[in-house]
RNA sequence: GGAGGGGUUCCCGAGUGGCCAAAGGGAGCAGACUGUAAAUCUGCCGGCGAAGCCUUCGAUGGUUCGAAUCCAUCUCCCUCCA
């Protein structure tokens, strides 16, 4: 059910070309994956993230067990149904709220208490837990409940947190049984070399349908995450995808696929676009800025999304400006239309062998 | 014509002798944003500059060591009465 077909390989990086077969149809690899925590990419309409070239987006595990509860989701017939999007999900299982939400939250063996944002009740989330509502919601690809580290961690706290994804990606194993779902196990380890190819090599022992690299994109430098990027990838399976949790900004992309990286998600494309930036291949533009103001030109020249194709600079300068919600709705679209066309120019990219002239590109544009 | 209230830095609006180049909003300008507590956050926002100096609170003149703040005159706006 899950099947993940190696098409073509590289011939002078680790990236691969793949595909990977979901109950709700096929995800070409690499591929970018937008997210949408709360059951909606912020701003778009399904239909919208469909015409931006998306195969297959996000939802959150724990911002949907607050609300609406992942029993309501189960009873409108699961996440798919309830938001009215077809095509392959993967649930993020809170483990990331477990860094993100650190003021709020104390970890222990058995899991994680959380002090809702919302208002401050208190909910205990353990692997279990993070896998029922995961079931519940009804997702393709489910993720362990793992404990993402800070970029500052020391090692000592780093090989506790990463110890105890191993244990949790253990009774996440155990207790997870929907057939129609993946389970992808995480590897952390923060930024020590050693500790990265250990829970590489343990991630991979556990022969999921797919192997996840968290904790990275946390705050180091991209160098360090380059780095851990090589030390890790190796030591997980070629036959499996694999996924870079968090990243990325299009230089990320590239960097990590030319690393042997099969899937990403980055909330960095819908964020900046509601704060006025856009991706486009003359590198970041703020077109918030007043230079635009009498900018009568599409956000990208070399853009074809419908976007660039129908709206100017100065129009949605001026709807970010007049503070219209449409702003960030024709932003994220042409953001996510502009990192599905990277990925797709990745692959061309890879057929060619010429990833390294795209990476050097992108870096000038936005390393 | 009479009585009262008021004119503050782009706008609104605090400030009623020194701690005031002047609170707070807004607007403007810039920056940040990587498994979304984000339509958020941060900085700048009279001029030159390191300290400091210079020009500002309707206008002019005055009181005072010192005035956006007190006094006088003028001017403009608002409300009420004729």
């Amino acid at each position: 059910m899950f099947e993940y077909k190696i098409l073509e390989e590289g011939k002078t990086t680790d990236a691969r070309i793949g595909v990977l077969c979901t109950p709700h149809g096929e995800i070409e690899t690499p591929c970018f994956m937008a997210v949408g925590t709360q059951g909606t990419v912020k701003s778009l309409t399904p239909e919208m993230v469909k015409k931006a070239g998306s195969q297959i987006i996000l939802g959150n595990t724990y911002h949907l067990y607050l609300r609406p509860g992942e029993d309501i989701v189960k009873e409108a017939g699961g996440l798919h149904k309830f938001m009215n999007w077809d095509r392959p999900i993967l649930t993020d299982s809170g483990g990331f709220q477990v860094f993100s939400l650190g003021d709020l939250r104390t970890i222990t063996e058995e899991g994680v208490t959380f002090a809702s944002h919302l208002d401050g009740s208190r909910h205990v989330i353990t692997p279990e837990k993070s896998m029922q509502i995961q079931q519940d919601l009804g997702s393709d690809i489910a993720m362990a409940f793992d404990v993402c580290s800070a970029a500052d961690s020391d090692d000592e706290a780093v090989e506790k947190a990463m110890r105890m994804t191993h244990r949790w990606l253990e009774r996440c194993k155990a207790f997870h049984t929907r057939e129609d779902q993946a389970l992808f196990g995480i590897v952390q380890g923060g930024m020590n070399a050693a500790l990265r190819v250990e829970s590489a090599k343990f991630v991979d022992s556990m022969d999921l349908p797919g192997n996840a690299i968290g904790g990275l994109s946390v705050g180091e430098p991209k160098p360090i995450m380059y780095d851990m990027l090589e030390k890790t990838v190796p030591h997980l399976s070629t036959k499996k995808p694999r996924y870079l949790m968090g990243v990325g900004t299009p230089d990320c992309l590239v960097e990590g696929v030319m690393r042997g990286v099969d899937m990403f998600d980055c909330v960095i494309q819908t964020r900046v676009a509601r704060n006025g930036t856009a991706y486009t291949s003359e590198g970041k533009i703020t077109v918030r800025n007043a230079k635009y103001k009498r900018d009568f030109t599409p956000l990208d020249p070399a853009c074809d999304c419908e976007v660039c194709k129908n709206y100017t600079r100065a129009y949605i300068r001026h709807l970010i400006n007049a503070n219209e919600m449409l702003a960030a709705s024709l932003l994220s679209f042409h953001n996510i239309y502009y990192t599905n066309h990277l990925m797709a120019r990745i692959k061309d990219a890879i057929r060619e062998d010429s990833l390294q002239a795209l990476r050097d590109e992108i870096d000038a544009l936005y390393a």
